[in-house]
DNA sequence: TTTTTTGCAAAACCTTTGCAGTTGG
DNA sequence: CCAACTGCAAAGGTTTTGCAAAAAA
């Protein structure tokens, strides 16, 4: 909470901050809407769950409930990792975190940004049924990690029946 | 091994079987050629095997490691759930089953189908990469279960940038 | 025979839960 | 003050592993 280094995704330049208290790592902005639509939505703000949206926020990697942990550890051992998988549960349950289960491993949790889409469109009504970007995170990770490929999420649409039209007519 | 009922995808019959000894639940040619392909790759073929493989045949849904084995208890309680695990992941490492993780739970495991892929296309370059269908595996079963959404895999492409592409001009 | 596979038991791993004490609003 | 949250310990569910016996090639 004070006289961290840099270790964002920023390529311009480290600096080592010697004895202001400043907070660099993290954009205080975020976690501050995030700290708010907690309490707005009538959750209790503890410096536990503040510490856990400070570390989701401080990278752009997903991270899992035992990273999240670990890295409040250096600063607060006192945060139980129970602890951490409840405060992402609660965020989770009121939107701001998502989490992704990613192939063997455990989940992978991040701050969830509501405002991207995926469009689904039927082939057979023309009908578009939008879904949370959060469901091809999955996908994305994936690909990304065995193809390299950068997933462009809402740039295309997912093709196939709808639910009506899926159980008027089955395929064959 | 003899003498069952019904329980595929079609839905023109009911058919009970009285006395003829006769397999109806399970294409035995899918069975022997996926039998055939484990001793092609250098496996041994034994009855839980055989077990594993023709329940997984003998449906269409995705079925967990548990579920095989429960199934498999009926006729062979002998056959242990570790046992199933060690056979789903050898014929996975041969390539031929898959496995999905979906949500919360157990991972499914299915015959994959070698032959279904989809596209993936890169925006800047234009080039083509195919994966397997399995890729999608996930995402169709989600979609399915939350939306009743049916993907049609490599009816669409995935776009993005592909490694080369993603590398040499990252997104801002 | 030789190597692979099996059954069993036990561990490993990730996540959830019960409870008593603490804390935020 | 009171409900919500925490730390801890212990359990839960899924998957993996070590080992000796059994079976395939």
């Amino acid at each position: 909470m004070s006289t961290r280094t840099h270790t964002t995704a920023s390529r311009t330049r480290i600096c080592t901050v010697k004895s202001i208290t400043m907070t660099i790592s993290t954009d205080d902005t975020n976690v501050e809407s995030v700290i708010d639509a907690l309490r707005r939505a009538g959750g209790r703000v503890t410096t536990a769950r503040r510490l856990v949206v400070e570390t989701l926020l401080s990278t752009h990697e997903h991270l899992t409930a035992d990273d999240v942990a670990s890295r409040i550890h250096g600063d607060h051992p006192e945060v139980h990792l129970s602890t951490v998988y409840r405060t992402l549960d609660a965020l989770e349950s009121i939107g701001l975190v998502a989490h992704t289960h990613v192939g063997h491993g455990p989940a992978v949790y991040h701050v969830s940004v509501p405002h991207e889409h995926q469009h689904m469109v039927c082939e057979k009504c023309g009908g578009v049924v939008d879904i949370p970007a959060a469901s091809l995170d999955d996908l994305c990770t994936r690909l990304r990690a065995e193809y390299g490929f950068e997933l462009h999420i809402g740039h295309f649409a997912l093709l196939g029946h709808c639910r009506g039209c899926g159980e008027a007519a089955p395929a064959s």
